[in-house]
DNA sequence: TGTACATCAGTGAACGCGCGTTCACTGATGTAC
DNA sequence: TGTACATCAGTGAACGCGCGTTCACTGATGTAC
């Protein structure tokens, strides 16, 4: 199919692994998303990256470990994805906030085992820091929009409290969507329409 | 302490428990809460009700049977108290609606365990229509108050859409809350005052 | 009221299972000279 | 460039654990006559 001089994962025979590490998260994250936030094993990671049952334990202290790993990458890729669908539309635009929720909901919608997994219980990890602070990075993007549409300098009272009502919202009709819960709302209710009306209307409360 | 005739659990010492159906899902209700939603087993639910880890298979047909009634007596007390706090404020008021959000956000806060059991992933389960209805309770109450402040008759689309918007933003709050997602808002921000702000603005967004 | 019997709600021992983690080990890799 | 050696990333076997569930059983309860 291709050029390259690249090895497939089947190929590869020598005792090394190459990069068992990343392997394992991208095996996790398979497994999370098909059996559920907390059901996967290391051992059934180890199993299916070829690998002995001991392996993970070179490159993760313990489960939890790998866990956090898993949710680290994680918020990285929400926040990127947050960022990016921001600047796709017009500083300062309905538009721009709408598609930060836009955002969020495609990723919980695409990936819900890995964002059950970012909300679940984790607290008291020594990981706990480093998560918060990209948590507070996520938020930024989302308080930057609504300063921008408010014509408003960060930080501002009226900017924390349009955003979090927007996060409220998105974040709940987020879960609900991958819970099911809503399977009324989701046959009548476009998500992209759902986003302009709630965040329209949010905006101009805070506006007014 | 009493002046019951009322013979304590520990006390009782006949061979047929007397309720363990009860006691059981009491006890369950307890690990839930302590140890997160599926931290609980049959076997450690059997042995705080003082009882073989045999016994349970008399009352329930395996461990997803007794979570369904667990999360099914849970549901009826949630519905419940939405429409007692409901009932305490003005009819048509937007108290009135802003107090099953009340309702909804205590109730998760206070049963975080059970809150988060009751929207986990359930699929597939054949109590799922007993379920399904109870949620279909749960949701006409909020759009019958809806439906009151807005002066419209349900079933209708725009108190349709007003009930959904304002669950997401109360149902994302509650579990914002439950997961220690927005400590920074928590300080700043009372419940009562959330709800109030987010009820009021959401209704006048539908009345408009 | 007394007795025979069916039913019911427990017991306790056992099963097979998969898990997280540790251990002493070994083969491959990288480096100093 | 070649060799000795330290380090690294694996192996595979084993551990103890708690789980869900089943089984043949037994003691208590309720009922028909």
């Amino acid at each position: 199919m291709s050029g390259t001089i690249e090895i497939s994962a089947d190929q590869r025979k020598t005792y090394h692994h190459g990069d068992l590490r990343e392997r394992l998260l991208e095996v996790v994250r398979d497994l999370v998303e098909v059996h559920g936030p907390e059901g996967f094993s290391v051992a059934e990671a180890a199993r299916r990256a070829g690998v002995s049952t001991a392996a993970p334990y070179k490159h993760f202290k313990d489960r939890t470990d790998l866990l956090n790993a898993l949710v680290s990458a994680a918020m990285d890729r929400l926040a990127q994805r947050m960022a990016q669908e921001c600047a796709a539309h017009p500083e300062g635009s309905v538009e721009a906030v709408a598609g930060i929720g836009q955002a969020y909901i495609t990723f919980a919608k695409t990936e819900p085992g890995i964002f059950r997994l970012m909300f679940g219980l984790t607290e008291g990890h020594e990981d706990e820091d480093l998560l918060h602070a990209k948590g507070r990075l996520c938020r930024s993007i989302v308080e930057t929009a609504c300063a921008d549409y408010l014509g408003r300098q960060v930080p501002d009272q009226v900017v924390n409290l349009t955003a979090y009502i927007l996060w409220t919202s998105v974040h709940g009709h987020a879960f609900l969507s991958i819970d099911r819960k809503n399977k009324e709302e989701i046959e009548a209710l476009d998500d992209w329409d759902f986003l302009m009306t709630v965040t329209r209307g949010v905006l101009e409360a805070g506006r007014g």
